[in-house]
Parts: C-alpha cells; structure tokens; sequence
DNA sequence: CATCAGGCGAGAC
DNA sequence: GTCTCGCCTGAT
C-alpha cells in the first residue's frame, strides 16, 4: 500500500461524478474499488492522503496517469471568471474532481451505452456484459472481478444476448462498433496523435457513436480536456445559467473539466443527503 | 397511465 | 443541412 498527498482529489466526488462505470464502495468502509486497464485497485482517503492498495511500481506505472495527478487542477479553478458566481459554486462543489484517463476501447462502448439511459442501469449493463464476455481474474487480495470484453470477445456476441446483458437497443450499436474496431475500420491508437477535432471526425464514423459520445470518449480516454460533451442535464443548466451563451472562448482548452463540475453540481443537486461530501 | 434517463440513425424535405 | 420519429427498459 502506498500514500499520496495531493490536493483537489476526492475519491468519492470523482467516484460520483459519472465519468467511470466501474468504480464503486466497496465494503462498509469509505473504501472505493475500481477495475481499469484489467487491473483491480482499491483506494481510500483521509484528508489529503490517498491510500492506493497497490505497489509503488504499479502506482508510478498506472494510477499516477489513470488519476491525472500531474495535472494542477487549484490552477484551472482559480482561472474560472471571479464574476461568474454559477461557475465558481460549481468548481468549488465539485473541487475533488479529476478527468480520468481511461481506456480508449471501454470508453467507447461504455458511452454508447450510456445514451438515452441512466447512470444505476448503465452500471449494470456494464457489470452483465463483463461477467458475460469479460476475462475473469483474481485481485491479489483474493477478491474475483471481470476484465472488460476486447473487441473480438464483443463481436463474437449474439446480437440476443446483449440484450440479454440489458443494452436494449443499443444492442446492435455496441456489436457493429466491436466488429468495426476487430476489422481496423477505424485507427483507435491512431486517435491520440490526432487533434480534438479529427479524433471526433473519426470516432463519429462508428456506429451508435454521435457528438455527444465522441465527446465523452474525446474527454474521458484522449483527455481532449477542449471537448465539452452536452447532454440534457447541461443543456438545461446552461440554459438556465448562461441566457447569452457559455463562454466557451474564455476555456477553449479545457472546457470539458468545467464540463464535469457543472454535471456533477447539477447531478448532486437531488442526490440524497449521506452521499454528499463525506470528507467535508 | 405518461415521461424521462449523460442520443443516435434513418428518412423526409 | 435541419427536422422528426422510433427505440429497450426501469424508475418515478
């Protein structure tokens, strides 16, 4: 087990904040597990100290880039216009947040799941479907959790037994992109040395993958932190907040980590009361 | 009973 | 290019 200091990190904000699908409490503690990049972390925290249950060669090799720790995140909420009152609430609500950065090929299926869905059913669509064609694994503290499906584990499904893992229609959706990316229809690695505009331009040729989820993965695997992903909940939040428009010009490079702070304080708005700030 | 969830594809125009 | 409509399913 290893411990870091670090500001502006909140297990639980960035547990709730609906950017990963796979990271839940664990136990009756304030413990967090999660499964990324086919390995099984748990974590904690007191104060400032993260506790990573892991080797200090793992942290350095995964979880240090998977949490974005080297990213100052004081530095991009200090820049956030004093006058904008709505805006410094938001970032001050959801300080602890980080943008993961999270696997490419997860992110895309993850996402096209998502649409025209919700978060507890999305979850549990992803937990069918990597117990369903997931490789199964044994964390070193014993505990058995699922890979996520590669692309030829997907493609090989039956169209019946993704609904089966209740996808629902986006059934079709999620078996025609495994096909697209097994077949190198599409470049994925070929996406981090593209800039935002063209890693879109090339994820919208998938099946079931529109602006918004191109830019969820855009933002949440390729971490283009410009990509400001609108869903209903920010279309409404910005229409309420912004009768003139979000000043998309004043963050074009990182409008999406706002992006999060202002899903999340809209989201948490009607969450109930004891999963609220457990550290303040 | 209707409406809505972190939308998208297809077809009409 | 813009607009409308249908779509799985569970929660409210």
């Amino acid at each position: 087990m290893i411990t870091i200091k670090s500001d502006h990190f909140s297990v639980s904000q960035i547990c709730e904040s609906g950017q990963c699908f796979r990271m839940a409490r664990c136990g009756e503690d304030s413990r967090y597990s999660l499964i990324a990049f086919g390995n099984y972390l748990e974590l904690w925290q007191e104060g400032d100290t993260v506790f990573f249950d892991c080797s200090q060669e793992e942290y350095d090799r995964i979880w240090k880039t998977y949490f974005d720790m080297d990213t100052d995140y004081a530095e991009i909420i200090k820049s956030i216009d004093a006058v904008d009152g709505y805006l410094c609430a938001a970032a001050d609500y959801g300080s602890g947040i980080r943008i993961l950065r999270q696997e490419l090929w997860e992110m895309t299926i993850s996402f096209i799941i998502s649409q025209q869905n919700n978060i507890k059913r999305i979850r549990r669509c992803i937990r069918l479907l990597c117990e369903k064609y997931g490789e199964r694994r044994q964390a070193q503290n014993g505990t058995a959790y699922y890979a996520f499906p590669t692309p030829q584990a997907l493609a090989g499904a039956a169209v019946e037994d993704l609904y089966d893992c209740n996808l629902g229609y986006r059934s079709r959706y999620v078996l025609r992109t495994a096909e697209s990316v097994l077949h190198g229809e599409i470049d994925m690695e070929g996406l981090y040395r593209m800039d935002y505009a063209g890693a879109k331009e090339q994820l919208l040729q998938l099946y079931g993958v529109g602006g918004k989820v191109a830019d969820c993965i855009c933002l949440f695997a390729l971490h283009k932190t410009e990509a400001f992903p609108v869903d209903t909940h920010i279309r409404r939040a910005l229409a309420a907040q912004y009768p003139d428009g979000f000043p998309f010009e004043r963050y074009a490079d990182y409008g999406g980590i706002l992006q999060q702070y202002i899903f999340y304080y809209d989201l948490q708005k009607d969450a109930p009361a004891c999963e609220q700030h457990p550290f303040h």
